[in-house]
DNA sequence: ACTTAATTTGCACGTTTATGCATGTTCAGT
DNA sequence: ACTGAACATGCATAAACGTGCAAATTAAGT
């Protein structure tokens, strides 16, 4: 049976997003735990952001966004990226904080998809001043609440998973593109052949990303360190800038400082 | 069936949103608890403003929080229950109705941006089948939720304030795209001009998106009407199909009909 | 392997919430 | 004004909830 408590998170989160609720009744029952076990599951669950409580279970927090409120300061965290990592979100925060220490005013920034690219959107300073570009929705949309920032959108067709954009176009807008940082969601990073991913649409995208930046930034928790996917999205010589949680003395980040990679 | 009270809530929101209005009666048969449930669960609803209760049952509340239409404060004017039916629905809600009903599965369908124009995303069923391609933020995010559909971004800069892109990228897309219809939101319309708008970069869309596509709908308050903006962005003869919140045989709409225009 | 610390879980307890029913009151339409 | 339906209110009950605590499990260090 499910025995570990992120078995049951996940699960909890599957069922939600398959039928927009729970009852705490019935997942007694079927996960063969006591309802309080299950309240506490939905507790943290729900602390996380990633579903929302009510008597008796729980439900899919719906935070739509709308013309009439985009200045709506929750959240805004699309299902489909609850099942990648929901349990790391202070990661994400500690990188995300990383990232935003990179920038300066003026710069031309591109922004990929992704969780922790969202959570660095989110801390970008109200009054920073400057040009984000980016192909992910609730990226662009976090960002047109700062004033001074122009932001930029690639077009193309939406995947409705990841909420990005992908196809011929991006990647040919990216060529009329020169941006001083790129921050790319990662996957997977390995000393050896650098960025990979399993998408190959998506690849293309941060491939071309890539290419039209000075400077690569990788944000990726460390439990995406050392892991390889079929597609190689940035070789490893081509990233300038790793961002992990972890502090950057840390031994497992040696291997990438003796690589020429920063790791902050 | 519905064990949550978020559920039923959820279920009443919804009727109203399909039928303006909803009866105690009713909604105590069809979810299977008491009509003191009904009413308690109405007057939540109606404390967090989300509907107005009137005897028998309640009704969709008027109150838009919408600056610039203040000419729905007849929300404020007793009126009989059959009227009830009429007046509640806001004018682009009827827009959003009829506008939906031109869908046909597989159509490809441009979508400006506006607050018609989201209301139509959010209304259009959830097995539509087809392609959507937009320039607006929040109508994109809106229809990443529909399974069937496919959803295109047109890339470019985004304005802060509508929440579309705009410039040299997006008409450069949009040259390549044959669309079935393309809805157009409208600042104003006249019959000797047609079309026209403020804003001289979001005109320049509109029109590209006006060429892309077979069919031209006009979306348009009645309000709207008979005015003129300095831009042009469809010529008269180029409008196809005309929306507004009236009964197509309202004598204010006989020059359009007269002019070749489809009004619905 | 053994011990210790930390986490997780279930249970007991009192508290809150949701719901239906009974009561009397208000409403709307003849 | 009369009448039945819709309503508000108070109350009873069962389910769901939070909390503290002890047992059980897991993790970590030696």
């Amino acid at each position: 049976m499910l025995k570990l408590k992120e078995e049951r998170h996940q699960f909890i989160l599957d069922e939600i997003r398959a039928n927009n609720k729970v009852l705490s009744s019935e997942l007694s029952t079927r996960l063969k735990v006591s309802e309080d076990t299950i309240r506490r599951d939905l507790r943290e669950l729900s602390d996380l952001g990633a579903i929302r409580r009510v008597h008796g279970g729980a439900v899919k927090n719906n935070n739509e966004i709308n013309l009439e409120d985009h200045s709506d300061s929750s959240a805004y965290i699309p299902f489909s990226y609850e099942d990648r990592e929901v349990y790391s979100k202070s990661k994400k925060e500690k990188i995300a904080e990383k990232a935003v220490s990179l920038l300066r005013d003026d710069d031309v920034i591109l922004i990929d998809g992704g969780t922790t690219n969202l959570e660095l959107a989110k801390r970008i300073p109200k009054d920073y001043k400057g040009t984000i570009i980016t192909n992910c929705l609730p990226i662009a949309t976090k960002l047109v609440e700062h004033r001074f920032v122009d932001v930029y959108f690639l077009g193309g067709r939406i995947l409705p998973n990841a909420l990005v954009t992908v196809g011929h176009s991006v990647i040919q807008e990216l060529k009329e593109i020169r941006a001083d940082i790129c921050f790319l969601g990662t996957r997977s990073i390995d000393v050896q052949r650098g960025i990979t991913d399993i998408d190959r649409v998506e690849v293309e995208v941060k491939m071309a990303m890539s290419k039209s930046a000075e400077n690569v930034v990788s944000v990726a928790s460390s439990d995406k360190l050392f892991t390889n996917q079929p597609f190689l999205c940035v070789s490893s010589k081509n990233v300038t800038t790793l961002i992990t949680e972890l502090d950057p003395n840390e031994a497992a980040l040696r291997p990438f400082v003796e690589n020429g990679t920063k790791v902050l």
